[in-house]
DNA sequence: ACTAAAAGTAAAATATACTTGACAAAATAA
DNA sequence: TTATTTTGTCAAGTATATTTTACTTTTAGT
């Protein structure tokens, strides 16, 4: 399912998907698939997302 | 790094590695590598184990 | 001490996260 | 409209999470 918590919060940092990308050092179709739904990341590049956006895990990936 | 929070939720339950591994759909060297800190799970992993052990994301994965 | 269960560890195989490159669709701005 | 950026998506390859089998070492019980 689609993770909206995340694409959200990247929007309100204005930061394009390849801007996150390389934030966090991934390709950009990684945080595109993980927006989408489309894969489970690992726990690492969750808490590198998370620190990029200045949020937790519990705030971005707890459902 | 080791996660003894981890350990430490999972004997807080008198579990052992098998019965948190039978838990979750993984084997028990899975959750030993995992307690250990020799590599990093899915974030789907880290989920079923916050429920199986009644934690959040945050408190056992959050650093 | 003896026994059994639990935990630690390792090598080889498999499943899947992630990359690279590429192209089309949609959005934003001139 | 036209140009530019952003997003969506796909296929083939690479990196690594996870499994299986197996063995040793600790720990707990009797």
């Amino acid at each position: 399912m689609k993770n909206l918590r995340l694409k959200s919060a990247r929007a309100a940092l204005d930061m394009s998907q390849q801007q996150l990308a390389d934030a966090v050092g991934v390709s950009r179709q990684t945080i595109n698939a993980i927006e989408k739904g489309d894969y489970n990341p690992t726990i690492k590049l969750c808490l590198a997302i998370c620190k990029a956006l200045n949020k937790t895990l519990d705030e971005l990936f707890w459902e």
